[in-house]
DNA sequence: GTCTATATCGTGATAGAC
DNA sequence: GTCTATCACGATATAGAC
């Protein structure tokens, strides 16, 4: 699969595989290098460090994540067909990426190098133009009037909690891999009617 | 504040905290013995291994979690009662330990010693009657007709992603910890409003 | 029970040969 | 660019004095 990728690009493959299934702390150099196919010293000779090679991965993944948002609300489709596509290619992407957002929510809690920085989440979402179209749409009376914090807090606790909880859901529902990927199926639909019906309520 | 704790307990009390706050891999058995204002041989002489005293911790854990809910289950009130009275201790019971969803969800997909083994929480929960409950309400209608384990995931989702990803929602919106405090309090009063909605709706 | 000292290993990072 | 060898350090765990 990635015989013809260079030296660097598959370490740089190899340690997004490892820090995302085991954290900065649950892994070592030695074993992303491995995972390539290659020794210590060229990870440090490519990155230079652990931390910084961490840096570049952990940047990456917060910007995947934040794009896979972002097409969606670029688009110009009505506010309430937009949500519900919000959270179908959501739980698509979350389907092809299912430790991302634990990867990204862990890491940010250790603190340490990934912050945000310069990532200016808020901004760029902005700049999609979605949030006017809430202003708009609560100024009309089509959509109910909160805040846009409790709305983005709404739509990824029942977008990402799924993928999140894996280990918690299945454990006390005792299900097996395929129960639960068949769950998340049926699962997203309820999230679909629940967050539009309260969203959008019909008079 | 623990003065009058015994060696073992002191002990035990700081490996919660700092477990709980960085993780099996996060922390080394000598931070934990600084914390307890203790050494290495202590930690070992008490509990033979860094391993054996995080499976103590995390049974620990996850009892207190498991407990948290099912002393409302247990109670004879209405089901719809019951429900908004969960939500509401759970935001209390997370307010007050906020790291302990993540540290669970971390820890259970870290794999390990750290499963599920003979807590048996399906079995517990059924136990308090809180199902049959909801069969019984979906069968006279005042319930929609769904699997309990997107009733569950449902009600985890809403009620322990805000504190679960903090760092994330902190993050995007660029929230001061007061901030977010406040947030919490009015999205809770949402969830309630959302999930009531859904779960019992009228006709 | 509590301490110091130590054994053994794995880690991150680099030096230096090719 | 890529490798082997190595350094300095911190980790877990234990031995043994008190």
């Amino acid at each position: 699969m990635n015989k013809d990728l260079s030296t660097e690009a598959k370490i740089k493959e190899a340690a997004r595989r490892v820090f995302i299934a085991k954290g900065f702390d649950g892994c070592s150099s030695r074993e992303i290098a491995k995972e390539a196919g290659m020794n210590v010293a060229l990870v440090n000779y490519y990155f230079r460090s652990k931390g910084q090679l961490f840096k570049l991965i952990f940047h990456a993944a917060m910007e995947d994540f934040l794009l896979s948002m972002l097409d969606v609300f670029a688009t110009d489709l009505a506010l309430e067909v937009k949500m519900r596509i919000f959270i179908e290619r959501e739980y698509d992407f979350l389907t092809n990426h299912p430790e991302l957002p634990g990867f990204i929510i862990n890491e940010l809690s250790r603190g340490d190098g990934a912050t945000f920085e310069q990532l200016d989440i808020h901004c760029r979402i902005a700049e999609t133009g979605v949030f006017k179209d809430m202003f708009r749409a609560q100024e009309e009376g089509r959509m109910r009037k909160m805040d846009l914090v409790s709305i983005t807090t709404l739509l990824m606790s029942n977008c990402q909690f799924p993928f999140l909880g894996r280990s918690l859901i299945k454990g006390v529902h005792q299900l097996t891999d395929e129960q639960f990927e068949q769950h998340l199926v049926v699962h997203k639909q309820y999230v679909t009617e629940m967050l539009t019906n309260y969203l959008f309520p019909q008079k």
